[in-house]
DNA sequence: ATTAATTTTTAGACTTGTCTAAAAATTAGT
DNA sequence: ACTAATTTTTAGACAAGTCTAAAAATTAAT
């Protein structure tokens, strides 16, 4: 028996644990699929695998909960993601919207003493440079209710903690736009027709 | 077609060209699954595709050579590797025996600007921790012809410059000998039957 | 409550990398 | 030079992970 786990399984482990945040149902097998651009045919075999090692609770037709062991995997990956992104940011001059599919490769190094380390080396963060928690050694997350932009009414001020769309495109206009972790924002006027919003910061 | 370099691939060049470095003449089948641990076999197979991938010439029953290309692309990941261990130990407090498996799997990370920036931050060292030599981004291997101990005569003195065994317990002895980089060595006798040596350092 | 649309699973096939066992080629020994 | 030992290759099989196409189950719609 493989005792070893697969960077696929790692992969598939924490698609799963980041669908079942924005929802409390069980993670459906095309909603995996669509994550992490593969087949359902796919993921109903990979499914079956996680299930045999006791890392999903599948119920056929039904869709997928992690196990606790299952998060524990997870959140153990989300924690080196994280780590390397900030590692990425502070000591080799990546910008936030480059570390990613680095971040990605390096997630998946195997070593205790590795991660443990570079959390030392860098000073325990709390947050990574899109603004998300990094879980703690113990799979603690630390986690503050956050507000999207858009559900702040007229003339409130907020300072961006985090950006929910992590896609390279959004990132660089936000950087161009001068927008950064920490910005206080005000928004001045809604588009009552398409939501779109004025925002004031720093003078701008 | 898949133009993409896979782990295993990556393994297998690094592999024939520490082979070839002992020797003038072609790597054998054989030489390359003892490196690898695997059999003569798979190894045959894979000889096939890095044939077919141009990354080496293979002549059936006479071993392979590297081409160029794929000389390149061995370098490449040996300076990664070295970069690493440099990190590893400078950085996160690894001891020199424990960097070499975490540093097999960092090796393989794909990103250009990652091992640019990795060697920056770390000011472009010329050695990694074992001594050994680290390319450059043109793949320029420095080499100081190094000298045996075994091949010293009584009452010489020399530096230690690098260690040909990279066993984890031949490491550790040397640690817990003393014994380090740089360590300046005099050889006092030598026994003639087995070739065993008693060598004098900081008085030990 | 049946039919229609969607989602999920199964079945069979393909790729990568590995293995064992047997065949072919090379090298060594006398 | 001819047999023996060794090395290398081939043939066929297997595990991981993926795919397409078709079947089964679930959900939605009238």
């Amino acid at each position: 028996m493989n005792t070893q786990i697969s960077q696929t399984e790692e992969n598939y482990l924490k698609a799963i644990f980041s669908l079942s945040l924005s929802q409390n149902k069980a993670v459906s097998t095309n909603s995996i699929a669509e994550k992490l651009n593969t087949k359902a045919s796919s993921v109903t075999d990979m499914i079956k695998k996680l299930s045999d090692k006791k890392w999903v609770d599948y119920v056929k037709y039904q869709g997928v909960f992690l196990t606790l062991e299952g998060k524990k995997i997870a959140v153990r990956i989300l924690r080196k993601h994280r780590l390397w992104e900030v590692f990425l940011v502070k000591h080799l001059d990546f910008t936030w919207d480059e570390v990613h599919e680095v971040a990605e490769q390096l997630e998946h190094v195997k070593s205790e003493k590795l991660t443990q380390q570079l959390d030392a080396y860098l000073e325990y963060p709390t947050h990574d440079p899109h603004g998300d928690p990094i879980p703690d050694e113990d799979g603690n997350i630390a986690h503050h209710k956050e507000i999207m932009l858009s559900a702040i009414s007229c003339n409130e001020k907020c300072t961006i903690m985090g950006v929910k769309d992590s896609s390279v495109a959004f990132l660089k206009y936000l950087d161009s736009s001068g927008i950064q972790l920490g910005t206080l924002v005000e928004v001045v006027k809604k588009e009552a027709f398409d939501q779109s919003m004025h925002i004031l910061f720093e003078g701008k």
